[in-house]
DNA sequence: CCAATAGTGTCTGTAAGACATTATCAC
DNA sequence: GTGATAATGTCTTACAGACACTATTGG
């Protein structure tokens, strides 16, 4: 049945109670605790990687997890995510969006903890590790992860390889000039696999994807190649592939 | 934004007791009450619709709803989707993803009220409604819903395009055998446009996404047209349109 | 034979994919 | 001039989309 999370197949055993249950008043059901996950992603040395921290109590201490909080119970999903991401990387203006809620019953062995995941695009020059235990991984090379953070990474990738051939998502990966080489690069540490030069910038130039900033990039020993900047907001739907 | 220093994801001082895992419980914080929200479509007499409940106390009594409970502690989200779903339609082995999860503090005038929504694609054929206040009505003009639900509708009815288009969902929609004429019917209804019938039953032909069953309709005043089965499992990705 | 719907093939234009050479800079 | 990377165009093939007539049944 749905994506990522492998279904239980759990009867619905459930008093069939003619009532709504929007009847009651919600505050009287036992409720789970709620948190966001974050999968923060940023390409680097065509490398794809993802921010891990290490975890420093039970359950799971010592092992890598996905950086994530608790929900305020004032603040929006949207705003948790975003205050998770600014806590690690110190960025605020990127890419994010949300990707799935995992509530496997025991995915936590603490109590019950429903996680909201999203995903967010860095550009790894922007970021400022704090001085805490989180750092970079190859998304192609993860270590095991704690709880049920393995198969979440495991869609992110899935999803960001969909946003990056359906959208102009991969602009998030870079800073704001650029050359063609470098998102050429982009698409190809994110879906590991090499494409044709002239067919890629045919197909960046026939979508008017992007914009000639008139400037070149100096020092390098070779010739210089031009500098570009995007024509179109980052998450904009395009067929790029 | 809140402040980052009050850092939610491990709360600090920590004793090195395997035996005391109860030092960060997260049933210390806060917690929200969770809800699974079902958007249930069907495709009837040439028109998509969806499944709603009126509501019978506050608030928003007497409005229109989308389907919904709060989650059992002990079942996953999926569970509780179906288990809904189950309770309203009696269908229970359908077509069942989750959608998105909206959270906005203010969304519910009780409490904070988080509501992980799903989306159910069924045929209209094996839904039995209970003698609740559950009744369809048209996706293309839906009363005003409580709640934020007109949005998580509307949501929903993206998502089941892009569904459409890219897997092989539209059979969710159909009885187990189907003429090319209904599944084209389901294609029209859903994106309220027609399409050429020589290039749709080309497509599906080349896709091989159906099998002849050698029956044909009966008791048709006119040429009886050929019976079809699926060929493919239903949400199985294959470009469509 | 009339009404109603089923069923079928060709042509044209566009886009994807394969492919090799020249240009420009630092040293 | 050598090493290194930038930049560019053509050809072939596959698929999307436009389009009109014949077939089969019940009444």
């Amino acid at each position: 049945m749905s994506d990522p999370s492998e279904s239980r197949e759990t009867p619905p055993e459930h008093t069939t109670d003619e009532e709504t249950p929007e009847t009651y008043d919600p505050a009287q059901f036992d409720r789970p605790s709620v948190t966001v996950d974050t999968i923060i992603f940023t390409v680097e040395n065509d490398d794809l990687k993802i921010l891990l921290v290490e975890r420093d109590s039970w359950p799971y201490e010592g092992e890598w997890a996905l950086p994530g909080g608790f929900i305020d119970m004032d603040e929006s999903l949207d705003t948790a995510a975003e205050r998770v991401l600014e806590e690690k990387t110190g960025v605020t203006d990127v890419y994010l969006e949300q990707l799935y809620t995992f509530g496997e019953p025991d995915r936590d062995p603490r109590t019950r903890v429903i996680t909201v995941s999203y995903f967010a695009l860095v550009n790894s020059g922007e970021v400022a590790l704090g001085d805490d235990q989180a750092t970079w991984h190859s998304a192609y090379d993860l270590p095991d992860l704690a709880f049920d953070h393995t198969g979440i990474a495991e869609y992110a990738i899935k999803r960001l390889r969909w946003k990056l051939e359906y959208t102009t998502a991969a602009f998030s990966f870079l800073p704001e000039t650029f050359t063609l080489t470098d998102l050429q690069n982009v698409y190809e540490t994110v879906f590991d696999q090499t494409f044709d030069k002239r067919n890629f910038r045919k197909k960046i130039h026939d979508l008017d994807l992007v914009e000639d900033t008139g400037e070149k990039k100096t020092d390098v020993s070779h010739r210089p190649p031009k500098l570009y900047r995007a024509n179109k907001e980052v998450g904009e739907i395009v067929e790029i592939l």
